[in-house]
RNA sequence: GCGGACGUGGCGGAAUUGGUAGACGCGCUGGAUUUAGGUUCCAGUCCUCACGGGUCAGAGUUCGAGUCUCUGCGUCCGCACCA
């Protein structure tokens, strides 16, 4: 036996360590060349890649080497988002210390990448927990600082009772409950640190319209959450006091339908302006909502409950007193933290007004109405102001302008615009973070750590327990340093960084990961950035993606860099889905060995019951997960990433089904031993070309034409194989003799198929006797004279329906083609003593009869 | 409730954007090779014996609709008292 078998544990390894060696995926910085930044969302360090991991990285290694095959200078780089919460609990759970942890996973998980045959340049790796960058992402906070864009405020917070710490919002789940123990997290008032970002409130909006490569959905997320409102800032005084109450409201024009005024339970006027007769009650009410969870109390269906707090406020537009209450349906974070009531043109107004009794005052008619009528509803529609004094008969939408315009004459108010979008709490009371380079001086205040001073090291002895304070504010010799003012005993911030700081600027490091002198060398950025194409999860639709393009609109306006967005394309790959069993009844997961399956019907082993199956998001407590590693011995490297590359488009979610890698792997088999015969044809001499040899070189140009389009534009990776697949049954179909041709399908073949399965490519090259790595070859270009054809298929339809199609000369003229037709068996049984009215011809694909009748 | 996306064979998915629906793969069926095979190769595989009919249902535009418009149904995702 003389074919070898295609043995991928032999090959990849191999060819891993060869590449390392030689430096292939070094990034090249020839700047004749254009560039091109291709980057996966870096990973956390949990210690393991799981296949969503695979499957972002694959798709970014593929688009990263067609560009280097192209000619492009390509950075593709890869590093870890190295801090953050399971380092901590590890150390809890286990007592290894977080650094420990964190660097034995980035070792394994770097040897699992590798193994994946991804053309990184490690020589550029960099770890947010290393000195070197949390250095830089101190220095970015006291920019910020200096820029008035970082402060510190009370704030109400998230803090978890069983874990004794404070949690983002993003680790309260929809019901309230923290993510890590369960607990129902009550609200406290700290003080916290926060980043300005809604001054770029405005910014981030319009600019989502200079990203036509980014998904229409993760821009609309991102609208939505920057939540803009235009509408008016209007003030009531209070009777009989000096204080205003101000409300913000998208509907000046209904403000004269005013019949009470709402403040949120926190806010700092019900002190001052409840009477002593409602003290009880307002504090009763208060106490009651304490017990309540945010997600409790502000759930829709929820009954909206309020008090009267005794005081009155006059509406300055119709000299009306009204009173003022306390309701939990008003948030305090939104706006001014207080509303107008206008129960006939608020939904939630009107349903608080009906519970309480309230006045409902029309001032807006429906078109066609021309006196006020019971309202069964709100109505929130269009109109014409009515009960509403000198503005009565305007329609609605000129009376915004115009109330406002009064309100703005009389020093009653103003337009505004308004945004949902609220500042970053990035403070955190935890140790494996960012210390927040900040000194507490009793006499200074807060004093920046000097620049020089950078980076505030994370000690590393430290205690942790989960329980109680933060372990740095543990650290006495830590804690206490002279202030770099006045030199008097102070106290370090004891507050660590959101980690989205750390990976909000990472992808400029890329670019200058070595710079010691500065966080990166601008001229560097502008040869390299923005990153043109950047791959990851939806979930970091809204906050990874938006922390960065704030982080990259305050550099910019820094002066470090001279662009508005940091991500021009962006690509958001779906999930990957394992084979899951669950209860029909109950909904609990089934391990796969639980199940058994009879008559096709699938049921637990034990009860009996039926089991449902379905697929669903990889998950420990699934039972469906399927471990990469597992993979790669079974199949090799080559065959996963064609696997996941071809089983759906990228955005789209994936479900993992081993019959169909073992298709993968299959195709990956045809391929080796259609080159092993190659190998052992005798080369024929050259001969005139075939009409066999040619249909066979058009193939061979289709697929280049296919697999560019599906690598470079819209990213269809599944066609693109499927393409590479067609051209390998044309290969082997090829019954022809070692021509030129065959020889050039051959080659065309392993280029394009490359930078899918790179490793049986180069063993493949290889064995042809080449000398060079494939991946450092010029991407195959097209030859258009290939595509041309002597003979088409044309079309036949009579009245649009489809009858069959003849062969025609490809360049014969509309009226020879409606000869033949006509002639043609086709045409004498369908158009044969029919009347033609009409003939439509789109030229080199169809003619169309419209017959009488 | 609001916003977005989507509905194509037994399954995953194709269809140059208005021009032969079902590429490619999985699965399945039959056959061949093999001591054997969960190997490999060959043939077939939308439905229908056929005429024909088919892209969730219904209507519309068009010579022609999976593709465009409207209505309905269904699925998925995001937001959810944001004034």
């Amino acid at each position: 036996m003389t074919a070898s078998r295609y043995q991928p544990a032999d090959i990849e390894p191999r060819w891993q360590r060869t590449w390392l060696e030689q430096g292939l995926y070094r990034t090249d910085t020839d700047p004749s060349r254009p560039k091109y930044y291709a980057l996966s969302m870096f990973p956390y360090p949990s210690g393991n890649l799981h296949m969503g991991h695979v499957r972002n990285y694959t798709i970014t290694d593929v688009i990263a080497r067609v560009r280097r095959m192209q000619g492009y200078r390509v950075l593709h780089p890869m590093g870890w988002d190295a801090f953050g919460l399971p380092a901590e609990n590890a150390a809890i759970d286990r007592g290894v210390h977080p650094a420990d942890w964190t660097e034995s996973n980035i070792a394994n998980m770097r040897r699992q990448l590798q193994a994946l045959g991804l053309s990184y340049d490690w020589e550029r790796e960099l770890a947010t927990c290393d000195p070197r960058y949390y250095r830089w992402t101190q220095w970015l906070f006291l920019q910020m600082w200096h820029l008035g864009l970082a402060y510190q405020k009370e704030a109400l917070v998230n803090w978890d009772p069983v874990d004794q710490t404070v949690l983002a919002n993003e680790q309260v789940d929809s019901e309230g409950r923290s993510w890590r123990s369960g607990a129902k997290v009550e609200q406290r008032y700290l003080k916290q640190w926060f980043l300005r970002i809604t001054h770029y409130a405005e910014e981030l909006l319009q600019d989502l319209d200079q990203l036509p490569g980014w998904p229409e959905r993760v821009k609309t997320m991102q609208a939505n959450w920057i939540g803009r409102s235009v509408g008016a800032y209007l003030e009531f005084p209070v009777v009989g006091r000096p204080a205003k109450i101000g409300v913000f409201t998208t509907r000046p024009d209904t403000v004269c339908g005013v019949s009470y005024v709402v403040l949120a339970p926190e806010h700092p006027l019900v002190a001052e302006l409840t009477t002593p007769e409602q003290r009880p009650r307002v504090e009763q009410f208060l106490q009651e909502l304490q017990q309540l969870s945010p997600a409790e109390r502000t759930a829709e269906d929820r009954p909206k409950r309020g008090v009267p707090i005794g005081a009155m406020a006059l509406n300055p537009f119709n000299q009306q007193q009204v009173p003022v209450w306390i309701a939990d349906y008003v948030l305090y974070e939104y706006g001014t933290g207080a509303v107008m009531g206008v129960p006939a043109h608020d939904e939630r107004d009107f349903a608080f007004a009906q519970q309480y009794g309230l006045p409902i005052t029309q001032v807006i008619l429906p078109p066609g109405v021309d006196q006020p009528m019971p309202l069964e509803n709100a109505y929130t529609g269009p109109g014409t102001l009515v009960n509403s004094g000198e503005f009565d008969g305007l329609d609605n939408e000129t009376a915004k302008e115009t109330i406002t315009q009064k309100a703005q004459a009389q020093g009653w108010g103003e337009a505004r615009v308004q945004y949902r979008l609220r500042d970053w709490l990035i403070s955190r009371q935890r140790y494996w973070g960012v210390p927040i380079p900040v000194i507490h001086c009793q006499h200074c205040g807060v004093v920046p750590v000097p620049e020089p001073d950078l980076p505030v090291l994370l000690p590393r002895d430290v205690q942790i327990t989960g329980r109680g304070l933060s372990p740095l504010a543990q650290l006495e010799a830590w804690v206490n340093v002279p202030c770099p003012t006045c030199g008097r005993p102070a106290r370090r911030e004891t507050d660590t960084m959101d980690t989205f700081i750390d990976s909000s600027w990472y992808f400029f490091r890329f670019a200058d990961p070595h710079n010691d002198q500065a966080i990166f060398d601008p001229q560097v950025i502008q040869n390299w950035l923005p990153v043109d194409q950047y791959v990851g999860g939806i979930e970091h639709a809204i906050l990874h993606l938006l922390y960065s393009r704030f982080v990259t609109k305050v550099l910019r306006d820094r002066g470090l860099i001279a662009f508005d967005e940091p991500f021009t394309r962006l690509l958001t790959q779906g999930m990957v889905q394992g084979l899951t069993y669950k209860h029909v009844q109950t909904g609990r997961y089934l391990p796969p060995d639980q199940v058994i399956q009879e008559n096709g019907e699938y049921r637990d082993k034990e009860t009996g019951a039926p089991v449902a199956v379905v697929y669903e998001k990889m998950s420990k407590s699934k039972y469906n997960g399927v471990d990469p590693e597992q993979v790669l011995a079974r199949y090799g490297a080559d065959t996963a990433r064609m696997f996941i590359l071809f089983k759906a488009p990228p955005e789209k979610d994936l479900e993992w089904d081993e019959a169909d890698v073992e298709g993968q792997f299959r195709f990956l088999q045809r391929v080796w031993r259609l080159v092993q015969q190659y190998r052992e044809q005798p080369p024929a001499p050259a001969t005139d070309t075939t009409p066999a040899e040619r249909e066979l070189r058009r193939t061979i140009h289709q697929t280049i034409q296919q697999v560019t389009a599906d690598t470079t534009g819209e990213y269809q990776f599944n066609t693109a194989i499927a393409a590479l697949m067609k051209l390998t049954n044309a290969l082997t179909d090829y019954q022809g003799t070692n021509s030129g041709v065959f020889d050039e399908g051959i080659r065309t073949l392993l280029l394009l198929l490359a930078p899918f399965a790179p490793h049986i490519t180069e063993e493949l090259w290889h064995q042809l006797g080449h000398q060079d790595s494939i991946h450092r070859q010029p991407w195959p270009q097209v030859d258009p004279s290939a595509l041309v054809v002597d003979e088409i298929p044309l079309v036949i339809q009579v009245m649009g329906k489809t009858r069959g199609t003849i062969p025609a000369p490809a360049q014969a003229d509309q009226a020879t083609l409606e000869q033949l037709a006509l002639a043609s068996e086709i045409g004498q049984r369908y158009l044969q003593g029919k009347t033609i009215k009409k003939v439509i011809y789109v030229p080199g694909k169809l003619l169309n009869f419209v017959i009488e009748g």
